[in-house]
DNA sequence: TGGTAGTAAATGTCAGACATTTAGACAAGC
DNA sequence: GCTTGTCTAAATGTCTGACATTTACTACCA
């Protein structure tokens, strides 16, 4: 793969480095492959060296590439790539062309990690971590019925799940907060948006938000599985 | 905090990354603190701007500083640092110092995520997963009567519970079995380490492997937090 | 008292040269 | 034929000095 597909001129090191990241993320080279050279890139994007290795530095650093004097820069293969790297969610998020069998790990980690994460949440939930979830909750509330709303809806989605992972009171889980904006953004354009899931998936929500307000340790766990399962069967991960 | 107390000449960036970032996740500066300046770690390690930069460039990466021009450098708090980073793990290895409150956050971690991952094991280990445990499972019992093999015995611990998180089968899962050896190795020097305290921990890792093997999720379940349970008693995370 | 220009200090960026590592070509010698 | 050694080209890594940009602080003036 060439860089002539890629568009130019994105501004500084971080948004060239979003830019091959996504690029990478899309699938537009194979792992093994050789990427471009650093003055290559330079060329094409009219950048300097510098912003070059700097964007190039944080790829490597995210488990995407590996250099070696010598030899050039090399794509590595998917189960290398830091998936809980922040940088990547960020990159991840709003992509269009995200690998489908990613897609389906981050959502079976989710469906196996939530319920435990919102069992530990009923434990351990404070005044500050219930109020999120409820903002949340009536975000979700307000914009479920309009289908102009529907990336607003999404974010708010985000921001419920987040809070949960934030109320475990665990500095590990709640690092893994990141994945859900790429997960959950990913499924938006996918789903059917019919009525009827808004309302059964708003139920499903509301039941884990009483869970942990009443510090219900399983009924929480239970039925964070229920808003995961749908999802997952779509999904292929259970049956 | 200064930098006199630190020891010099540790090679490469590498090693002045790992350096530095031992002395931050062993508490010598406060979150908030000012990080000492490029030119006098450069001056003090008698190392060019460059390869402070560079380092400085890994810390920041793991969350562990902010860097902004006209300020200087920051320290940032431990909730911000990204505990699943593996240049983390690799730099939290072996640190004698490591802030308790992180000891106990990852292992409370664990004894809530291994009996998900080792549920997870029981169903998709293949052939060469369960090679693995039982070769880790092994090393373990020839190791666990010598007070001389302690670190090795350690080694085989960890790759017996690596090898759980690799029969997972799921990228992510996959990602965190670098939590293990810092969270193990941690350990090591302030357990008993009486015999019977050896045995017992063998027959529960002996419990984890034959429900993996026969494929019992629920007992693997159980099992795995046997295994977890006195050292979660012993660091108060449950009673 | 408050705003404003100026100054010092820190990180960020650039450009060019050089160092180091790697892969490949080629020839000499067994 | 096979190995070994050497040379060369090409790629990433490093160094250095200068300059740019951002920030905090000070001193001054309305």
């Amino acid at each position: 793969m060439t860089l002539e597909t890629l568009p130019r001129h994105q501004g500084d090191a971080a948004g060239l480095a979003r830019l091959l990241a996504r690029a990478l993320l899309a699938g537009h080279w194979q792992p093994g492959d050789a990427f471009p050279k650093e003055l290559d890139i330079g060329t094409h994007f009219d950048v300097s060296r510098n912003q070059v290795r700097n964007a190039l530095t944080r790829l490597t650093s995210a488990g995407l590439l590996t250099r070696t004097a010598g030899r050039g820069t090399q794509v590595r293969e998917m189960s290398d790539w830091h998936l809980l790297d922040p940088l990547m969610s960020e990159w991840m998020t709003g992509l269009i062309n995200l690998d489908p069998q990613l897609i389906r790990a981050i959502y079976a980690f989710r469906f196996s990690a939530e319920p435990v994460v919102a069992g530990l949440a009923a434990k351990a939930a404070d005044a500050d971590d219930i109020a999120r979830l409820e903002a949340a909750f009536e975000g979700m509330q307000k914009t479920a019925r309009s289908p102009t709303a529907r990336d607003q809806h999404a974010e708010y989605d985000v921001m419920f799940h987040d809070a949960t992972y934030q109320a475990s009171h665990n500095l590990v889980w709640r690092q893994m907060g990141h994945l859900l904006r790429p997960s959950i953004m990913a499924l938006v354009h996918s789903s059917q948006h019919r009525t009827d899931t808004f309302d059964d998936s708003l139920a499903r929500h509301r039941h884990v938000l009483e869970a942990i307000v009443r510090g219900d340790v399983d009924a929480a766990s239970f039925a964070a599985r229920e808003v995961l399962r749908r999802t997952a069967i779509d999904l292929g991960i259970v049956n």
